[in-house]
DNA sequence: CGAACACTTGACAGCCCTCAACGTGAGTGG
DNA sequence: CCACTCACGTTGAGGGCTGTCAAGTGTTCG
């Protein structure tokens, strides 16, 4: 088992502030950071108080429930999966976190992480201690209004996967909406590595691994994909948005 | 079909500050509001922004799904249901609204309202306007920290549902929950009315309503709940709370 | 090479939705 | 006071989707 990663503070700090403006650029902060009205010295103090962690490999946890909340952190690379294990001993999983999505939202409001991450493949993340950066947005109203907006878009994907969708409508949504997540990063929208095992999908959108399996392999036999192993292309994007419609009516 | 409500600024603004510490004492920004560390002229900023909407009667829309999103408001008396049509014409219900609870926050992202709130009662809403305290927020840490911990809250909440839950455990861990957010506005948590229709229920745990309603009669036959109408007792809530177990070890 | 793991494929059953009919209570108007 | 209407709620029968169980295949890694 290996060690929780996030809560230490003995990392070693990569201030390479020299390429904070490349890899920030897709960073949900970078609203606040980059735009306009934030002078040189406001940037400043926004990246004085960013730690740079990892990174982080395969298995590695950023933090466990029941740790206390002190930081909230954006991925730079990598995938993080959020997830909670139940008295019965089954798995939730939360979310996958791509690159620049923010991670420990939801431990506010209890000062404690109320779901484990882990990284799923090589993860970098920039790490901001939260009673820091409160203090800096009452300071900078953009910065306030950036955290407010990251806080209520979380509330609404976190009621997209509550409705009693179909399997079909839930795998559909599900890839749509990486490939949308991947493209507004950057990444191609058509092809695209999963960086989650077919059991961390299940578990993402409550269905049964065998039942992900079997979808994946219709939707893959009826040209809407093409998958191999945990590569995949999206064939017929249109008629997947057509099944996958009424959950992504919802931003 | 009865108009929108709250988005409106030509109402009446009710200044009763008179008896603003008995019905604030309840509401979500009470630890803002009257805890130490504000002082008299703070707590005035806070009340001078405070709109008191109502009464709305059951039926009556506080907001549309679509209209621009200038306030947050608190239920100061009555149930607020939020609800969203999806794209096939069914109903998906966000949540029920209590006194002291906080709705519209969800709207900050987007700047628009994602879903409607309608009143299932006789409704009183006390309406702060965003951008006003947005700005006092900035000024009071106290203030900024409950939002960001109500925000932080709905993500839980809204994850809550998302699980594949029994309609058993749905049923169950719907009637603990009430009865304790009832239980702290100082209401009775074992015998209280539902506001809501079986539908609403339905709706709210994507059940069919009569599923609810069998499960409510297999509740009441074996014990656990009396259940007359829409007036409802919990005989055993121990074994209720080991039904909905799973699901309320969240918060 | 062998073990562990992820994934696939098939058979079967159970939960809950759908469809349908009926019961009940509140409000209305005669 | 009663009949009527209408929405809400209850109850029953049947079927479909998806979970469970089981076995088999493929891949990775020691």
């Amino acid at each position: 088992m290996s060690a929780t990663e996030f809560p230490r503070t003995d990392r070693s700090i990569v201030a390479d502030d020299g390429d904070a403006y490349t890899f920030c650029s897709t960073c949900a902060f970078s609203h606040a950071c980059l735009s306009q009205g934030m002078d040189k010295s406001q940037l400043r103090d926004l990246h004085m108080l960013v730690e740079h962690i990892g990174p982080l490999h395969a298995g590695d946890h950023v933090f466990r429930e029941g740790d206390p909340f002190e930081a909230i952190a954006a991925v730079r690379a990598g995938t993080v999966k959020t997830y909670t294990i139940d008295r019965d001993g089954r798995e939730h999983v939360l979310g996958f976190h791509l690159p620049g999505e923010v991670i420990g939202l939801n431990a506010i409001a209890e000062d404690r992480f109320p779901c484990n991450a882990i990284a799923l493949d090589t993860v970098t993340l920039c790490r901001f201690s939260f009673p820091k950066i409160s203090i800096l947005a009452a300071r900078l109203p953009r910065l306030q209004q950036t955290l407010f907006q990251l806080l209520s878009r979380d509330i609404g994907t976190a009621s997209l996967l509550a409705g009693d969708w179909s399997a079909d409508e839930r795998m559909a949504a599900f890839l749509i909406r990486l490939s949308r997540r991947l493209a507004a990063r950057g990444f191609s929208a058509e092809r695209f590595q999963l960086t989650m095992s077919r059991t961390d999908i299940a578990n993402y959108l409550r269905l049964a691994p065998e039942t992900v399996s079997r979808v994946l392999k219709r939707f893959n036999d009826e040209g809407l994909i093409q998958v191999d192993r945990r590569e995949v292309e999206l064939a017929d994007r249109k008629r997947l948005e057509d099944i996958a419609g009424a959950i992504l009516q919802q931003p």
